[in-house]
Order: structure tokens, then sequence, then C-alpha cells
RNA sequence: GGGUUGGUAGCUCAAUGGUAGAGCAGCGCCCUUUUAAGGCGUUGGUUGCGGGUUCGAGUCCCGCCCAACCCA
């Protein structure tokens, strides 16, 4: 970059006369009486305080400025008088521009209109930009500079800050909660030999050293495993994977998963478990700021409802997260949108179908054809919480199967807002079994087989039940996030040439 | 991969094929408590990139790049 507009010109020959004059444009440390929300709360009239932040705002009034001043926790404004200072101070504020990080010390004042001020008698410049910030009132709009210079969006556009600081608490509460449940926080590998765990096309890499072809992991499932098998009874794991697939609203290649393992549970327990978690974590968003944008949760003594606001703060949808969640079996829910389908021949369901406006193509197999039933018509309009279990084998190969009716397998998958947001197995540790569907999975591709996880599951798992939970998409349901690149702070993108 | 929309000043946006503009920011001047401060003046452009049509292209055509949305 190296455009000279005379922006950046300007700034540059301030930058070279701050440095003539002696002033250290970049500074260094600065002592502070705290982020600018403690200094509000300690500001008391006839008391001076000292604050450092970047400048946001100018009004310059003749012999009197008026700077608001900003950091991640609050702003307030600092006042700066010709006859109040010395010239040593003007001269130097001379040399400021709005994007300039200052620390200033001053008198707590307050102003005709009760503002509360900082009368500066103290200025250092700890970090001068030489790029101007995007304009205050409309902030950054241009949605592609939006995700390729995140820290502009973080700087101009509060919404935008309010859903990562959501996403950052969500994280930290998904902790507090799983260890609060005596679930052990584990790091298991991210390159892998052989990528499995999931069905997707992984990343791949190279180990120069070793001349070994590696993986991005696809899901850290076969390694959690392998620590039931060491004895650890409750794991988890909070991390990324990667999948090398497309990028959409709602998928991004790199993702953020939280996975568990609790031995002795089954896939009921597990569901308890989730739904607690979540609406742990929705109460938790629900009771933020006012402030916090689209996602007013409101939560009462029994009720839990989670928000969703367009840009001018109109309703656009309500969850309702109130428990208990509804649970219901995968073939109820395809009897609602058709109480005779399991009775219709295979070419009856294809003629329903293409009444129902359900898209198929002849080469499916019958389930998939359900499948593709449900997705449309039963998940994608379904927003309140749903628990759907006892799925039919053929869509999760590798969880165990339902006593009473093996076609089945037990397992749920919990849909929220139109999505899947997590999935829960009671988990197979017949090894025999498992080997067979995994081979069966693989196909012709047997280096796919981690022969190093039957090794682990021969020598003994516990059962125990697991689940996944997307976070990145349950981040999206608690704060209305339409795409999953706005509760991504760096997403993917192609590099602009 | 296909379709649709978009890319113009640092930012937000205008411009029936006919001299590329405004607001904010910047710069200069005025103003001793302003709140998107105000007033007067003023600088700033490879219109995403490359071709083409035309007397003349931000605008029309072709190719490419990037992004958003929808579809696969």
């Amino acid at each position: 970059m190296e455009d000279e507009n005379n922006l950046i010109a300007q700034r540059r020959e301030k930058l070279e006369a701050l440095q003539a004059s002696g002033a250290n444009p970049f500074g260094r440390g600065f002592e502070t009486s705290g982020g600018i929300g403690e200094v509000r709360e300690k500001f008391a009239e006839g008391t001076t305080l000292r604050a450092a932040g970047r400048i946001t705002a100018h009004r310059d009034m003749g012999k009197s400025h008026f700077v608001d001043l900003r950091d991640s926790t609050g702003r307030i404004q600092v006042y700066i008088h010709a006859k109040e200072v010395g010239p040593e101070v003007i001269e130097r504020f001379k040399l400021v521009d709005l994007g300039d990080f200052i620390g200033v010390e001053g008198d707590c004042f307050l102003t005709k209109t009760g503002e509360l001020t900082l009368k500066v008698h103290k200025l250092e410049l700890l970090g001068k930009a030489l790029r101007p910030l995007p304009e205050k009132w409309h902030g950054l709009q241009d949605v592609e500079a939006r995700y390729r210079q995140r820290y502009l969006d973080l700087v101009t556009n509060e919404h935008s800050r309010n859903v990562f600081e959501q996403r950052i608490a969500i994280v930290r509460e998904i902790r507090r909660f799983m260890e609060a449940k005596g679930f052990l926080e584990v790091e298991t590998p991210m390159l892998q030999a052989v990528a499995g765990g999931a069905a997707a096309e992984p990343f791949r890499t190279h180990h120069k050293a070793l001349g070994l072809e590696l993986y991005l992991r696809i899901a850290p499932e076969l390694y959690l495993k392998r620590l039931l098998v060491g004895g650890f009874n409750k794991v988890f794991e909070l991390n990324r994977n990667f999948r090398n697939e497309g990028i959409s609203r709602k998928h991004n290649p790199e993702f953020t998963m939280l996975e568990a393992y609790w031995a002795y549970a089954d896939f009921e327990k597990i569901a308890d478990l989730v739904e607690e978690m979540i609406c742990h974590l929705a109460m938790i968003i629900s009771e933020g700021p006012a402030s916090a944008g689209p996602t007013n949760g409101t939560s009462g003594s029994s009720s839990l409802r989670i928000e969703h606001k367009d840009a001018e703060g109109n309703v656009t949808r309500t969850l309702n997260l109130t428990r208990p969640w509804r649970r219901a079996r995968y073939r109820d829910l395809i009897r609602e949108v058709d109480p005779e389908w399991f009775n219709y021949t295979t070419e009856k369901r294809r003629e329903r179908c293409g009444e129902l406006g359900v898209e198929i193509n002849p080469r499916m197999a019958d389930y998939e054809v359900t499948q593709q039933v449900f997705e449309k018509l039963v998940e994608e309009k379904t927003f309140d919480p749903l628990f759907v279990t006892h799925c039919p084998k053929e869509l999760v190969p590798l969880a165990k199967q339902n006593l009473e009716d093996d076609s089945l397998v037990d397992v749920y998958e919990l849909i929220i807002n139109g999505q899947e947001i997590s999935p829960g197995y009671s988990e197979l540790n017949d090894p025999i079994v498992q080997r067979q569907r995994l081979l069966e999975q693989a196909g012709e591709e047997t280096q796919k087989l981690d022969e190093e996880f039957l090794l682990a599951l021969e020598h003994g798992m516990p059962s125990a039940g697991g689940f996944g939970v997307g976070v990145d998409r349950l981040v999206m349901l608690l704060t209305g996030a339409e795409s999953i690149r706005d509760v991504i702070l760096f997403p993917l993108l192609k590099p602009k040439r």
C-alpha cells in the first residue's frame, strides 16, 4: 500500500513534527486510573484522573476543544482549553488527529449539560494513526471491508463489537459449565495422519522433517474416545475443526466445535445436559447489558426467549427456549408432514415429493428421499428447540442401534432456528461392529481406516454418551446473526489482489 | 460450479451516453461548556482490473478479480 493521498501525507507530516519537537508519537507505558469505564466510575468533581484511549471525535470551539476518548470499556469526554493548559500541550494537541491514541491527566468536571469531562493538563501521544478511521456516523458499511479489516468494523460498529463480546462470553460460559459438570478440557491433535470422526473432505498438509502427509482434523472424536479408553470419564474439547468444503452463510472452512464424551451416559442424558447448557448460555446472554443489540432475550422465572431483531430494532423472530424442550421421533415428525408416508410405495413417495415441493433426484435411495422431506419440511421450519430422536441407522452409521428396533439408532439431532445445532449419540463401543461400520464408510479407501483407534477400542471403551455443538451456529442463534461470518472475527476470504 | 446484485474521494452515498458531485473526515479562518457542535472558505478521483463500441463511457458490450445473496 503505497498510495500517498494527502490525508496520509498530512498525518505523516504531523508525525515528523511531533518527533522534531521531542515528543514520542508512539508513547510508552502510561499509568491510568483504569479503563475508561473504570474512570467514569471513579469520576468525582475535584479529583484528578488519568485515562487513555483512541480519539473518536473532536469538537473545536476555537479556544476550547472537546475530544471523545474511547476504549473497549467506554467513552469519556476530554476538554482542552488554551488558557488552562500550557502552550506545550496546545502545540502538541495541534498535531493530534482523530484515530490517534492519547493518554491524559485531567480534573473531573461536569459541563452545562452534565457530561462527565476531564479538563486536561497533561497529554501524551500513545499511538499515532497514519490513516483516517471510517466516518463516525455511518461507520464502516462495506461488507467486504468489514470482514477484511475487522479492526475497523470493531472500532466503528458498536453492534459488531457487542456480537463478539457475546461470543467471548458464550465460549467462556461453555467452559465454566462443562467444568462445573465435572468434565475435563483436553487438547487432542489437529494434525492427524488419518482424518477421522466425521465424513468430510480434509485439508492436506505436509510435515517436512518426517516427510509425512498429514491432515487438519475434521473432528476430535476418535482421540477423545481414546481418552475414554484411557480412563477419563468425562472429557470435552472446545476448539477448531477444519473441513475442505464450500463457504456459505452457515459454513466457514474452519469452525469451532464443542465435543464431549461422558462414560456410562446415554443420548437421553446427553440431551438433558445440552438443553441445560444452552439455556444457561441464553440466560447469560439475555442478562447482558441492555445495549446488547439485536439479542435482548427475556428470561422470567420459567420462560426463556431469545429475540432476533433487524437493523431497525424490529423483532424478526422469537425463539422460545423454555424448558422442557420438545423431543420427537424422526418417523413421527415425518408423519406430521404426511400421516401415510411410511405406507406409501417408493414410487408414491417420490410423487408426493413433487406435490410437497421437495426436490429430489432419481439416484437417491429411499431413506435419502425421506431425509430430504425431513430437511425441507421439518428442519428448516423448526425454530424452537427440538430433539429429533430415533433416526434411521443409515443416516448415522456410527451410533449404537436401538434395542427394540435395530433399523434405528440411539441418537438425537438438536434443531434450533432451522439449523442443526448439536448431534448426540449413545456411542458405539463394540470394536467389531465399529470396524465393520468404518469399513463400510471407507469403502475402497481403506487407508482412511484409523487402525490405531480400533486398536484402542479393542482394549475396552466404556459405554458412553457423546455430543457435539457447533459453537459458531450456537452464537448465531443466541445473537441473532444472519451469517456465520458475523460471528467469526476473521472469516476466510480470498485474498484481494 | 450456476444465477442475481454490487465495487465511484479516507468513510457514507449521488451522477437520462455529454465538464465525476454531496455529506462527514481533512486543510484555512471565526467562535471560552460542545454532543453527528455551528458558520464561511477550500483541497482531495487510475469510477475494481483489462479490452471493445462511440465524436464522447462511471454509465453500453466482452473478459477477468473481489464480495453479498440465492441455487447446486
